[in-house]
RNA sequence: GGAGAAAUACCCAAGUCCGGCUGAAGGGAUCGGUCUUGAAAACCGACAGGGCGUGUGAGCGCCGCGGGGGUUCGAAUCCCUCUUUCUCCGCCA
């Protein structure tokens, strides 16, 4: 959610910096439903005002046992005089949330305008893996070393899914075991969330109400709940209507979920096997911090998640989002993406981002600062890292010309001294 | 799933039967002070927050006793509804 009095004071700004991600509103009736909202609420508050203080004096006239007949017609009088503007601003209040709502958040100024195509690549870590022989993909891979069934999914579910067997199903607990003690080393705390959320977590964290139709919801629960398409969802609304303490900020959290997406419709052709499904697992971060440290925190978490990548030695760049590829609810995002060298494609394993006071004003996540003046927290998230798409990367980049896949050294501790991956009988 | 009980401020807790002098007793925690070499204890003092409207401002007003609605001149208190927590029973990993 966008600061009203920002809007107020200078719609045009606020055009002006939605326009950069491609988003065009025109503030003129919002302006004007605001002024509205404003006059109906005097006009209201003037009247309950009279209506309290009369009322007050019907029980001090009755201990007094004085004749109360006369403030009695007074009251008649006022008693319906509002109840038109009650509903109108009832009506007026709900179009104002509803228009907020629907505004993605502001870019940062930094940020360039127009789509993905305006990405920049700001780092690269190591040179593209070069292979004298021919490489196999990591659908070929997978299935000739037994480590993921996709067949037996389609069975048991339907497309979009995959089973991970045997060594495939240990290199990705591997990953998630490495990613998780790696997090605890840095001072986060490992929370396990629950995976059903209700609509106002969803709202909170700027899925809803734009992206509803992209996640899994529960048919026959009430109150209505939904898959989490990825923990932030969980993390970010935790403290939601809490006022922080100064000493408890920065908040840093991690979890590990599954997460469910529906990715109506946004299958490509090069996406087979693992790259993009119904269900995929990853490890989050989430961070709490006050508006003055949000930008450090951004940095803490980009750097943690580049770290992972350098730990598994991957060959991965790191791109800048431009504004109209940034999520609804962030301000800035830089991805991290895995080279594929099957597709010759970068995927995103990682998307770390700053929402600034955004999901905070929707879920009015505040805090006590210095002067003890409450304010909006900022929150961010990265994942650290999302494991489905790493292990078709491991695959592919560290094929051999047998068609055997070496561990990455830091996972060969999680897998139980086992180095290499290889065909079983 | 069935049957009960509950939700009050940072925490505990009174008030709810019998609606008005209750924006809410009391205790703890916290903060400030006295005392002390320092600390503890004791004592004294402060301590309802938050949202919204209005005003340059001190302030004033509206809404706030889990959420939403209703009855009433007036609701923490009465009614409806939802959510959550606890206890018992059933079922189950």
């Amino acid at each position: 959610m966008l600061d009203i009095e920002m809007i107020m004071h200078d719609p045009e700004y606020v055009k002006k910096a939605l326009l950069k991600r491609g988003f065009e509103v025109d503030f003129k009736g919002f302006i004007e439903l605001r002024e509205k909202r404003n006059e109906l609420i005097k006009r209201i508050e003037e009247v309950r005002a009279l209506r309290n203080k009369l009322s007050k004096s019907v029980g001090e006239y009755k201990r007094e046992k004085k004749d109360t007949t006369e403030l009695f017609l007074e009251i008649e009088k006022i008693k319906n005089s509002v109840d038109q503007d009650e509903v109108s601003l009832e009506k007026i209040e709900n179009e104002i949330n509803e228009f907020l709502l629907k505004l993605p958040n502001l870019p940062d100024e930094d940020l360039l305008s127009g789509e993905k195509e305006n990405n920049v690549v700001v780092s690269v870590n190591k040179d593209q893996p070069e292979f004298d022989f021919e490489i196999k993909d990591h659908v070929e891979l997978a299935t000739s070393l037994g480590l993921i069934d996709y067949e037996r999914a389609a069975k048991i579910s339907g497309r979009g899914t995959w089973i991970y067997t045997n060594l495939g199903a240990r290199l990705e607990w591997a990953l998630l075991n490495f990613f998780i003690d790696e997090h605890l080393k840095d001072g986060y705390e490992f929370l396990l969330v629950p995976h059903l959320l209700n609509y106002e977590s969803g709202q909170t964290a700027g899925q809803f109400p734009k992206f509803k139709d992209d996640v899994f919801w529960l048919e026959g629960e009430s109150p209505r709940k939904f898959l989490l398409p990825t923990a932030e969802t969980a993390l970010v609304n935790i403290h939601r209507n809490e006022i922080l303490d100064l000493k408890a900020l920065p908040r840093k959290y991690f979890s590990y979920s599954p997460c469910y997406r529906r990715e109506a419709g946004s299958y490509r052709s090069e996406e087979r096997g693992m790259i993009r499904g119904y269900q995929f697992n990853k490890v989050e971060m989430v961070q709490y911090t006050t508006p003055d440290d949000s930008d450090d925190a951004f940095l803490e978490l980009m750097v943690k998640a580049e770290t992972l990548m350098k730990k598994l030695g991957l060959h991965y760049q790191v791109s800048k989002l431009a504004a109209g590829d940034v999520s609804f609810a962030m301000a800035r995002t830089f991805d991290i993406e895995v080279w594929l060298p099957s597709i010759k494609i970068y995927k995103e394993v990682s998307s770390v981002s700053n929402s600034r006071s955004f999901q905070a004003r929707r879920g009015m996540i505040r805090y006590r600062n210095e002067e003890g003046k409450v304010d909006y927290v900022h929150t961010l998230n990265g994942s650290g890292l999302a494991t489905s798409r790493l292990l078709p990367a491991i695959l592919e980049q560290f094929q051999t010309v047998e068609g055997n896949v070496i561990v990455p050294e830091v996972l060969v501790p999680y897998m139980g001294g086992i180095k290499v991956l290889t065909k079983v009988k």
